[in-house]
DNA sequence: GTCTATACTATGATAGAC
DNA sequence: GTCTATCATAGTATAGAC
């Protein structure tokens, strides 16, 4: 268990109690591997060492609980992204190199916490049954990277950085590819598996990506 | 139900029996939709309209019924790519572009049956739970195909139509994104979505591609 | 906040008649 | 091959004592 990170409530407030953040995080562990109907209240509590009813206590139903790691999901997702409004300011510090494996450090931090990376496991389970896992994928992860990712590419051709290629086009041939590797990096992580091999070809990516867009 | 579809059972033998055949369907719907453990066997021959015991005279329990599916999802798999023998001779006949756009249409082709692309996600759902859905995943979708384009890149560039980039560094390049464009298609087929730009976006990519890699 | 006790439903699977 | 009947277990959830 995480000691120091901090959960919010569906009201937004800290949640503070112990074998409520134990359950959260019990949950988390056994949705990611098993997915939420495959795990039941009476296997997640065992874990926690409480009753089944006490769960009822933390949360009002099974459901909820989802919601609730879900909630604390968006807003670990919201930071790995510069916020919009400081995109001209970085890119003026930064030359197109350097700003794009920023944007691939601050994701590995993300998703090598041990818990991100479980929900995010989650989220894949569940897009297809769950409306919020689905609308998590496509509008926090996808969307917001690709449209982000074009707002900073016609950032880079107006500075001259990089070859007047439509931007939309630049994010998504920059973009797919991770989204691609990534979904391999999580599965090997899961599997205990060495993903040096995939890291490198994530590496590869941006150079051969960039040897043909840049325009030094 | 597709009517003229033949499954096999785990002995090789072809399944004739309607109910067997309706049973593998619905279940090939429900497990798409709600993973395969949010679906019952009461709810399948509900569907089916036979009762539960006469289930268990065509499958010996529900993780046969799911070892069923994906064997012949691994059949339906093994024909979207060319045998390897025939690919000096296909890469003979036609242009680099052309070779590549016959291989998103035999894919397409894949996807667009209704029962593959359940399988497809039924996968995807699974592939954290089930040794079996992962392997599939890993051996028959991602290693296949990136190393059948290895051997298509390292022709190519023996010819003289591609630049002698390494063959693995291209098939990653050309590959990586369409899975990560065949994730979202496919999601976008199960909520009734246009697909059209997606679809851009692959056929984007390919020009974009060859526009870099080919010497012509 | 946690417990015991309990309600009620749903689950995967089997026995045996037809 | 399908049915009725049944089983044992596991499922979510609640009431009320401490």
């Amino acid at each position: 268990m995480s000691e120091y990170r901090t959960y919010l409530d569906l009201n937004g407030n800290p949640i503070v109690n112990t074998n409520k953040i134990k359950i959260l995080e019990t949950a988390i562990d056994l949705f990611s591997r098993k997915g939420y109907s495959g795990v039941s209240i009476r296997e997640i509590t065992r874990e926690v060492g409480i009753k089944e009813s006490s769960l009822y206590n933390h949360f009002a139903s099974k459901e909820e609980l989802l919601g609730v790691i879900f909630l604390n999901f968006r807003r670990a997702i919201g930071e790995i992204l510069l916020p919009p409004e400081m995109l001209r300011g970085a890119l003026k510090q930064m030359i197109a190199e350097q700003f794009l494996q920023q944007g691939v450090i601050n994701f590995k931090a993300h998703i090598d916490d041990p818990i991100n990376a479980r929900i995010w496991r989650i989220v894949t389970i569940e897009q297809y049954r769950d409306p919020l896992a689905r609308s998590i994928l496509v509008e926090d992860i996808i969307q917001r990277t690709l449209s982000f990712l074009e707002s900073a590419f016609a950032l880079m051709i107006e500075q001259g950085a990089v070859k007047p290629h439509p931007p939309k086009l630049l994010a998504a041939e920059y973009q797919y590819p991770l989204f691609g590797m990534i979904t391999e990096y999580n599965l090997q992580k899961y599997l205990d598996q060495d993903t040096s091999a995939i890291e490198q070809s994530m590496a590869d990516h941006i150079e051969f990506f960039l040897s043909h867009v840049r325009t030094a």
